[in-house]
DNA sequence: TTGTAGGCGTTATCAA
DNA sequence: TTGATAACGCCTACAA
């Protein structure tokens, strides 16, 4: 491996020399900085990159820890995140599973951005106690090193909600995401709310897991339960979607029999039949406001927390009309931001 | 921060003392042992990657490097590749974009795996020339240091091709992917050999580009030109499902019309309407098997390239049946494997 | 403008 | 069984 100590060697100057000619330092002759530049590409000279973290006690790398590496939603977050980095001059590294968390305490990333419910808070805080960046998008935490980025979850079951009553709807199935997930917490909170505003309609609550298989547990429930129309909502696409590939091999019709709306508008979303109803929010400016928060907070700037807004998409998946008219309102109605 | 320099004095032994202990090197007694885990416990010690990685020349860290976070196809070979990784005492880190190359170089890693063209195998090249190892899943490379980890593309676009065939079809287009892609260009180089043996049957090359849009565009010259049944070859699903959305604004019926084919078998060609005929391969094994390799390369075991293989799974977009009982075979069969 | 030297936190080689 | 000490490759006062 060739060394700044090779070659100071080869240009007969000092390692400074060598170092203050790589970095661009002004207190180094144009000539010999040259003359060095050229032998350091003669020698094929890289920089060693744990040398400079652990003098310069940065990496300038950030990390983005998620549950796993499939969700359809991380393509657009990503690539939001990323752009935000390397135009400040940061790479990004993507994280998933226990053994990757020690990145963050053994200083190989500069800050960390959470969207994995399975991280516990506790961890977390311990970290940032310790001094470490992080901005969290999966739950609430108070702590000076630590910046929330959520997604307006209030809003969106609160709009998911209405639409469905919108329709007429007295009696709502709601299947939640697992245990522990902040998001669906928040969501049926909104659900509550909004139905204890609504007194004529009777909500029920299905645990589900924000996998497909929940949501095809979830309907054969409802299936069995059938008796009027109904409608559902599916704290996320991926349920609302495990359900209405169960239904489809059931009598029950969607959008007439059953109304179904999903959370988080993901590509599958607009393929299933009829095209799911659902509640959209831009994952790529989600991921560059968290890159763009965790970077101020590295470099010391204040900042308050954020809140990604939500619009409703329509589609076909709600269509019941089960009691036309209902507060003035109809379907047809184009998308509604909240 | 608290180095082992803290321990020591806490603990008044001399650092090497608890870097042994910390290690779980046998050279040192049981009692001095525990009591420097406990104080190192209880200053909440966390070692430093950086200061390790410049000692140790490793960082039981891996990369893989893709072409950008969205494919649908990244998924499960991800998965695949941490599970080998985990297992094997690495951790993975996932990569994208030019900026991120550095990482290999500079050593931050002890080795990639690229599934991005447009890393080019130049740059690949030089860094094995340096020593760092590295496994292809997208090209073809000669080197010591490098292994390649590929899917069996003439296989696969063997099988598609007599799949169209055999449903009578003589006239067959063929959408590629972009200039510079290896998948794309050996799909195509068996979709040559495929038709020089059968004399009767017509292709015609369109150029693609691996995503929706290029789909459309395909679609839209098909429907064009069209005069009779034809089959279509689209060198990826991404691709395949462009042309059925862009199709379904048109007269033309898959499956009846127009036959359909692609290549990937991702998530969404399941859910199209009706369900793409595709070639399909263990992603999660791809990745896994990659994983290995890279490990064993890095640990000097010599290794052979491998093959991924592939099958066809059946589905509604081809059923034309233009010309009944061509070659006996009927579309009813099931998947087989080549 | 360049060189000397100390140190970042570890590991590892010798002595003791 | 433990302790000094020298690296690893780089940066950066401070000196020359």
């Amino acid at each position: 491996m060739v060394s700044i100590k090779d070659i100071a060697k080869q240009a007969g100057v000092s390692i400074s020399t060598v170092s203050y000619a790589l970095n661009g330092s002004n207190k180094v002759t144009d000539e010999t900085r040259s003359k060095i530049l050229a032998i350091a590409k003669e020698l094929n000279y890289v920089p060693n990159a744990a040398a400079r973290t652990l003098k310069k006690r940065e990496s300038k790398i950030l990390g983005v820890f998620l549950t796993d590496f499939s969700g359809d939603v991380y393509g657009d977050l990503l690539s939001g995140m990323k752009s935000v980095c390397n135009a400040q001059g940061y790479d990004l590294i993507v994280c998933s599973g226990k053994q990757s968390h020690r990145m963050l305490p053994e200083r190989m990333i500069d800050g960390a951005v959470i969207l994995d419910h399975t991280f516990a808070s506790k961890e977390l805080l311990q970290y940032a106690d310790r001094g470490h960046k992080i901005v969290v998008l999966d739950r609430e935490l108070d702590h000076p090193n630590i910046n929330q980025v959520l997604l307006d979850n209030k809003a969106g079951a609160t709009l998911a909600m209405e639409h469905l009553i919108e329709q007429g709807h007295t009696k709502i199935y709601v299947v939640t995401g697992p245990e522990g997930s902040f998001d669906s917490a928040q969501r049926l909170k909104a659900v509550r709310q909004v139905s204890e505003r609504e007194a004529n309609v009777e909500w029920i609550e299905i645990t589900g897991d924000f996998e497909k298989s929940g949501g095809e547990r979830a309907a054969e429930r409802i299936i069995q339960e059938y008796s009027q129309p109904v409608g559902v909502f599916c704290l996320n696409d991926e349920m609302a979607i495990g359900m209405c590939d169960r239904l489809a091999e059931s009598e029950l019709n969607i959008g007439r029999d059953i109304d179904i709306i999903g959370f988080d508008n993901i590509e599958l979303s607009k393929y299933v039949q009829p095209r799911l109803v659902t509640i959209d929010y831009s994952k790529r400016k989600w991921g560059a406001l968290a890159a763009e928060q965790l970077i101020k907070i590295i470099a010391g700037d204040p900042v308050d927390h954020e809140r990604i807004y939500v619009t409703l998409v329509e589609g076909g998946s709600v269509n019941s009309q089960v009691q036309s008219d209902y507060h003035g309102h109809t379907q047809s109605e184009k998308a509604v931001s909240y």
